[in-house]
Order: C-alpha cells, then sequence, then structure tokens
DNA sequence: CAGTGAGCGAGCTTCCGCTTGACTT
C-alpha cells in the first residue's frame, strides 16, 4: 500500500501523473465535482444565512465510497484539483466528505504536467483557501436562486418544464436580439463598379490588371452616368504604392477557438468537436480539452523550437508565449496542444486524426515566424471624372507560419482573392476593356451558428469551457432555438455594362438568405425572451455575468463575505419574482392578423400547448374554431395574414393511385402523402405539399416500398431481422435484440434467432419505454 | 408515428460547472 493518495479531477491526468511521481504515490481521480446542491428543491435555506444544503449525487456515491477506503488506507492524502474557483471547493468537499483532516491534508497545485512542475508541487504544499471556496459557494448559489426561481415563474406564466438561468437566458437573448435586427433590416442597396484594363509598360510588355471603384454609386442613373464618363475618359497609372507588411500566428487552441475552427475548417457541431477531442486526450494524444488558457508551458515551446527547426529550419522558428485576454479566464490548464510535437499524425478515427492535425497545426503556427507580405495598391486616373479606380495585391515574400496553417473567419463578405499585379509604371497609359456596374445589396448581420455563439460568450465572460456544448444542447433541448437550414430566395440584380463605347443593360440573379446549419430562435425562445426582459432586466443584462464576477473576485480576496454579496442581490430579486407571480398575465405571443376575406371570421395566432397556431374564428358555445399549425420557418412575430390563411389549405388531396385516394399534409415528422392509411414522408427541401403533383407523389410512394424491401433482411413469421441505423437486429414482439458479433444476419435461421431472443440477446429497448 | 387546440387539478419540471461513461433501432 502507497504512503501517499494523490487525488484529482481527470483520470486520464491521474495516470499520467503517477508514473512521475514513483511508487510511494498511489494517484486517483475524483472524477469532477463529489458533492453538489440537493437535487430535488432550493437545496438553500434562505432564512439560516442562505446556507447550502449539500448531498453526494447517486452516480458519486461510488467513487466517494472507494475514495473513502484509500484516503483510510494512506498516511498522507494529497489534494491536487485544479487551481480555480471550482478546483478549491472540489478540494474542501473532499476533505469534508472523505472525513479528512484539514491540517495535515495537503493542497498542492499544477500548473503543467511535467515531473519538474509535479515533483515542485510536492515540495510546496499548502491548506486549503477558504476565501477561494466561498467564492465557488456564492457561484453555485446565485446560479441554483436564479435558477429555481426564475424557472416555475415561466412554468406558471408561459408554459411547463421551461427553464431560465443566468447563463442560458443571455444566450437564447443574443439570438432573439440578432433575429430581430435581422427582421428589421431592409436591404439598401448600390452599385460596383469593376473593370479590367490592358496596357504597355516601360518594358514594352503588354499587360492585364482587373480594378475596382472604390465610389460606390446609390442609383442606376448615377451608375449610368459614370459609365459614360468612363466611355470618354483616358485612364493614366497615377500612383503605385508598396507596402510592407507582416502576419502574425493565432495562439494555440482554447476550448472555444477550437469549437470555432473545427466547426469552419471541418464541419464539426460544438459536442462533436468535444466528444473527438476527449477521445484524444483519453489516448494521451493531446492536452487538457477544456481550457481558457492560451499558455504553453516551457516543455512545449522548447519540444515545438526542435520540431520546427528540424521540419522547416531555424528562420522559422520564433518561441513566443501569449497572454490570455478573454473575461474572467481561469487558466488552470494549458492551451490545447499535442502531447508530443514530434507527432504530425496519430492513428484512430477519421474524426481524431483530422481534429488532431487541426490541434498539431495550430499549435506549431504558433511558435513559428511572422509571414511577411507586400501590399501593392495601383490607382487609376481619369481624365473625365475626379474618381479613380485601384487594383491591390499582395505577394507573400516570406510563407512563415502559413506554411502550415491559416485562421478562417465566420464572415462570408471575404476579401477578393489578392493576386499578384502585374509591373505597371507611374504615368503608363491604360486601355479599357469592359466595364461593368453591378447593383450589390447590403446584407443583414449573420445568424449565430453554434461555434460563433460560443465564441460570443466567451467574450461576454458567460459561461466555461466545461459547459460551452451543454449551452448550445440546453437552449435547444428547451426548444427555445433550433439548428436550422433555409433555402434562400431568388433576388434580381441590375448589371450595366460599358463595352465597346455602348452602356447595354442586363438582369442577374443571386439568392439571398441562403442559411446553412444556423441557429433560429423560436417562438416560445421569444415569448420567454420577453418575458424575462421585461421583468427581470439586470439578469438578462449582457454584463450581469461579468459584474456578478467581479463579486465573486472580492469574495476570493477576502474583501467581501460570502452571504452578504447573496442577501443584497436575493432581496430584491425575490421581490420581482413575488410581483410577476401576482401582477403578470399568461404569455401566449397571441396576435390578431385581421379577418379572413372568405368566412369574415377573425384569424389570430398565438403559442398553443402543442406550439404556435393560426387560428380562424372566435370559441364560443356555438362555434368551434379551426386550428392549423405554423411551419418550421415561420414565426408568430412575422407571419402575415395571407401566409396564415394559405395554412388552412393543407390536408389536400391531389388524386387517387391503385383505387386508394392521396391525400397531403404537414403532421408532426414533417410533410407527408398518406395512402391507403399508410403515411410517406416527402422529401426534405425537394417536395413541397402544396404544389406536389400526383405523379410524384406516387413516386414517393413507390421508392419507400423499395426502402421497405431492403430493410428487411429475413422474416419468420413474428421474428424479423432487419437492417436499422446501428447495423442489423433482430426485432420481436416489439422489441429489439442486438445480434451476438461474428454471426452472418443474413444466414440466421429462425431457430438462432429464437436462441438469441430466449438467452443472449438481452433486449436492447422496447418501444413501449420511451420516456415521456 | 402523421393528434391535439377548453378547463380542472395532482404531481412534475428547473440552475451552472467539474468530470466520465452508457447506450443508441
Amino acid at each position: 500500500m502507497a504512503e501517499n493518495l494523490v487525488i484529482v479531477e481527470s483520470p486520464a491526468k491521474a495516470k499520467t501523473i503517477e508514473k512521475f511521481l514513483g511508487k510511494d504515490f498511489s494517484v486517483v481521480s475524483s472524477f469532477g465535482h463529489i458533492r453538489d446542491l440537493v437535487k430535488n428543491n432550493l437545496g438553500v435555506e434562505v432564512e439560516k444565512g442562505f446556507a447550502p444544503v449539500y448531498e453526494v449525487p447517486e452516480d458519486k456515491k461510488k467513487v466517494v465510497a472507494d475514495l473513502r477506503k484509500l484516503a483510510g488506507q494512506a498516511k498522507t492524502v494529497w489534494i491536487a484539483s485544479d487551481e480555480d474557483r471550482e478546483g478549491e471547493a472540489i478540494a474542501w468537499h473532499l476533505i469534508a466528505v472523505l472525513g479528512l483532516d484539514p491540517e495535515t491534508t495537503r493542497r498542492i497545485v499544477f500548473h503543467e504536467i511535467t515531473k519538474e512542475a509535479i515533483t515542485r508541487a510536492v515540495e510546496s504544499p499548502r491548506q486549503v483557501d477558504m476565501n477561494l471556496v466561498n467564492a465557488q459557494q456564492a457561484r453555485r448559489i446565485l446560479d441554483r436562486l436564479v435558477g429555481f426561481e426564475l424557472s416555475p415563474v415561466l412554468w406558471k406564466k408561459v408554459q411547463p418544464s421551461l427553464s431560465a438561468g443566468r447563463v442560458q437566458s443571455v444566450a437564447v437573448r443574443l439570438l432573439v436580439d440578432r433575429e430581430r435586427e435581422i427582421i428589421n433590416f431592409t436591404a439598401d442597396s448600390a452599385f460596383r463598379v469593376t473593370g479590367s484594363f490592358s496596357g504597355k509598360n516601360s518594358e514594352g510588355t503588354d499587360v492585364q490588371l482587373k480594378a475596382e471603384c472604390p465610389k460606390k454609386f446609390s442609383t442606376e442613373e448615377e451608375a449610368r452616368l459614370f459609365l459614360e464618363k468612363c466611355d470618354e475618359s483616358e485612364f493614366t497609372v497615377d500612383n503605385i504604392v508598396v507596402k510592407p507588411g507582416t502576419r502574425s500566428p493565432a495562439p494555440p487552441f482554447t476550448t472555444s477557438t477550437l469549437q470555432q475552427e473545427a466547426y469552419r475548417k471541418l464541419g464539426f457541431s460544438v459536442a462533436q468537436t468535444m466528444s473527438v477531442a476527449q477521445k484524444l486526450y483519453e489516448a494521451g494524444k493531446i492536452t487538457y480539452m477544456r481550457t481558457d488558457s492560451t499558455n504553453l508551458s516551457s516543455l512545449a515551446l522548447n519540444t515545438a523550437r526542435e520540431v520546427i527547426t528540424t521540419e522547416y529550419g531555424a528562420g522559422y522558428s520564433r518561441t513566443r508565449q501569449f497572454k490570455t485576454h478573454s473575461r474572467g479566464a481561469q487558466e488552470a490548464h494549458e492551451a490545447i496542444r499535442p502531447t508530443y510535437f514530434d507527432r504530425k499524425e496519430v492513428p484512430g478515427s477519421n474524426n481524431e486524426k483530422k481534429l488532431y492535425e487541426l490541434i498539431w497545426r495550430r499549435a506549431i503556427a504558433s511558435q513559428m515566424a511572422d509571414a511577411r507580405t507586400e501590399k501593392t495598391t495601383i490607382s487609376i486616373g481619369m481624365s473625365a471624372s475626379p474618381v479613380s479606380f485601384t487594383a491591390t495585391g499582395e505577394v507573400i515574400l516570406f510563407d512563415g507560419f502559413l506554411k502550415i496553417y491559416t485562421e478562417s473567419y465566420d464572415s462570408n463578405t471575404g476579401e477578393d482573392e489578392k493576386a499578384i499585379l502585374p509591373r505597371v509604371d507611374r504615368g503608363m497609359k491604360l486601355t479599357p476593356g469592359t466595364i461593368t456596374a453591378l447593383q450589390r445589396f447590403t446584407t443583414p448581420p449573420p445568424r449565430y451558428t453554434e461555434a460563433s455563439l460560443v465564441k460570443k460568450l466567451e467574450e461576454l465572460g458567460i459561461g466555461r469551457p466545461s459547459t460551452y456544448a451543454p449551452i448550445i444542447s440546453t437552449i435547444q433541448s428547451r426548444g427555445y432555438v433550433s439548428r436550422e437550414d433555409r433555402p434562400g430566395e431568388k433576388r434580381s440584380m441590375i448589371q450595366l455594362t460599358l463595352s465597346k463605347g455602348k452602356v447595354s443593360r442586363s438582369e442577374k440573379s443571386e439568392i439571398a438568405g441562403k442559411e446553412k446549419s444556423k441557429l433560429f430562435p423560436k417562438d416560445i425562445g421569444m415569448i420567454v425572451n420577453d418575458f424575462l426582459i421585461a421583468n427581470f432586466p439586470d439578469i438578462l443584462d449582457y454584463n450581469f455575468t461579468a459584474e456578478v464576477e467581479k463579486e465573486f473576485d472580492e469574495i476570493a480576496s477576502g474583501e467581501t463575505k460570502w452571504d452578504k454579496m447573496i442577501s443584497s442581490f436575493y432581496g430584491p430579486f425575490r421581490k420581482t419574482v413575488d410581483e410577476s407571480l401576482a401582477t403578470r398575465a399568461r404569455q401566449t405571443g397571441a396576435r390578431q392578423l385581421g379577418t379572413d376575406p372568405a368566412s369574415g371570421q377573425p384569424v389570430s395566432v398565438k403559442m398553443s400547448r402543442f406550439g404556435p397556431v393560426v387560428q380562424l374564428g372566435e370559441a364560443s358555445p356555438d362555434n368551434k374554431p379551426r386550428f392549423a399549425n405554423l411551419r418550421r420557418d415561420q414565426l408568430l412575430e412575422t407571419i402575415t395574414l395571407d401566409e396564415a390563411l394559405s395554412l388552412f389549405d393543407l390536408p389536400r388531396t391531389i388524386g387517387t393511385f391503385e383505387n386508394d385516394e392521396m391525400t397531403v399534409g404537414v403532421g408532426k415528422y414533417g410533410p407527408y402523402v398518406r395512402h391507403a392509411g399508410k403515411f410517406y414522408s416527402l422529401r426534405k427541401g425537394v417536395d413541397d405539399p402544396y404544389t406536389i403533383t400526383a405523379e410524384r407523389a406516387i413516386e414517393v410512394i413507390k421508392e419507400k416500398r423499395e426502402g421497405e424491401k431492403q430493410k428487411v433482411i429475413n422474416e419468420f413469421g413474428d421474428i424479423k431481422v432487419l437492417n436499422g441505423r446501428y447495423g442489423p437486429y433482430i426485432s420481436h414482439d416489439n422489441t429489439n435484440y442486438r445480434i451476438p458479433k461474428g454471426s452472418d444476419p443474413g444466414k440466421l435461421t429462425r431457430e438462432e434467432c429464437q436462441a438469441i431472443i430466449e438467452k443472449g440477446g438481452r433486449p436492447k429497448s422496447s418501444r413501449g419505454r420511451k420516456k415521456k
């Protein structure tokens, strides 16, 4: 039995550290927090000075029992949880729950996982810092009070099972505010003039170049006048400016930047990035993936330098330490980097390989030299107008870090390809080729993606690396927002072309408003958001977290007592809660749209128990109103009378097939064709229930029948061997059974299936068991 | 699997941050 027991937060970390410490030390993990506020009620005794009521959650009981046993056998217990608020609290909870002696239990911290850092930490143990622990308790209690007092208000005033909290409610607000900016946006247009020019330079070479006019023309008339001026004009190279520039690499990844780049470069969702990164971490290939620090250990800096020098030469190496500047950063870990820089690739799944390579490139690039560029701007003057054209080009003189990494950006306004410009001389005459003026529309601010929302939250200091992915998932599972695509709409643009002394007019078209995998606020999210802002503006303020963080810092430094801080928050807060409960009406987002011209009945929209609906007619003892669901892409706030009325056009009958009627409608699972009592889903983005023809509907039915045939591998009466999403399985009596490894599903006999059902094939799931 | 849309009332829902699996039809 080892004399020393070291407790860390993560099992993967425990494994690494054990190697450094030798056999007198046994290193185990607490798997994060081991104790929390009770689950089923407030868990804070408000009357007793906000005393927290803690318990060990069910799924941590075994961890605690194991730790208690090990601690009892050890001579000295060392607690090496992270050096931040949460880590300090974990240490304190461990001492309390394991019944350790606070005097003799040694609290240690290390900033990097190296033998030196760990040895140094062991040489300078301290005791638990109660101020820091109290800052964590204040954070925990405040979040519980806000969440568990606000949510019930929503259950009464909006809908059951909704939730509100310091973090999630502000995340939803960001999306709702942005959506309203988009709703209120009106596109403006202006004409952008570009032209191609040719000439002969002093070396006698023919050169061609494209240039753009920095001045935009707001009307077609102005653009036309300008093109006419161009026609009368002579063009001369007025000026050539060559400017040297540098570009520097981005810092190595934090959780937030990793999520952003993995989304942009690899198309990973935030959750997917974290789960792939977790695998790499557990396999020892990368450092910890939940971090807000851009710091690299001195060991990392040294090995990166070696790798860069051998691979690319000393000129490409430049050792840098990046300062973390995100708000509220706690920096308990290093930046995310490869454990061993000399491994450019790792074995594993495709996604693991891709994410690893991205991490490797980013970390290595961060230790590489700046790129040196040369930017050239040529201005072309006109004899008939004071306006000029400019051509810009950029050449990379030394690639530096660009050799292996270029950061991506969210905006799709992306700068134009910067080409290399041909050699021209000042005063050189240019002959215009074609000059065009194209109408360009301004675009509304972009909707958030999962990754850009994380970026924004981090900027505001809201949420932590361990919670970004869960936040995104919570606001979606509550129905506040949803990740969707939009096909966009065709829009035409006017183009004027000056060619051979004549201006001609044509129309071009572009797709505007196309969206792919963006976060859209839903009606319920907007209703909840508006209600919360009206009643709890302080908590919904974008700066609320930053302000309470300041107070938590004061608690951590001993300037403020935690219960005083909580008490001064809770008093006014609780009063507002009670007032809203007493005075506020139920929120349904109801809007009157007008009257139906056909029936003269009033048309309105509102949030019903089952989602947003349009209602035709008032409810009265002798009139039952008609209802129709809004479509996914419609909002209570913006739907028009015509759009609402057309929702009553479904379901509609479109013809007959095999002597049965076909009707189309939109159901719980989207648009469908119903035929002979069976439902066939319409293809997303292909078929529209309002316009689909009988011919196409018959195709849909036949396609589905074909698919069903492939689904059935074998059938023995009530026992079926089927192909499912997770591979072949056996279905019997509404229950599914796993097929043991090594058997060929196509060759299973009835007897073999029977045997699997009876013994080995433990039921994997049954349809009736779906949770409510 | 492709409905429902009123109202009653019991009993339930809910927060944020720290960590991994279990399990998927």
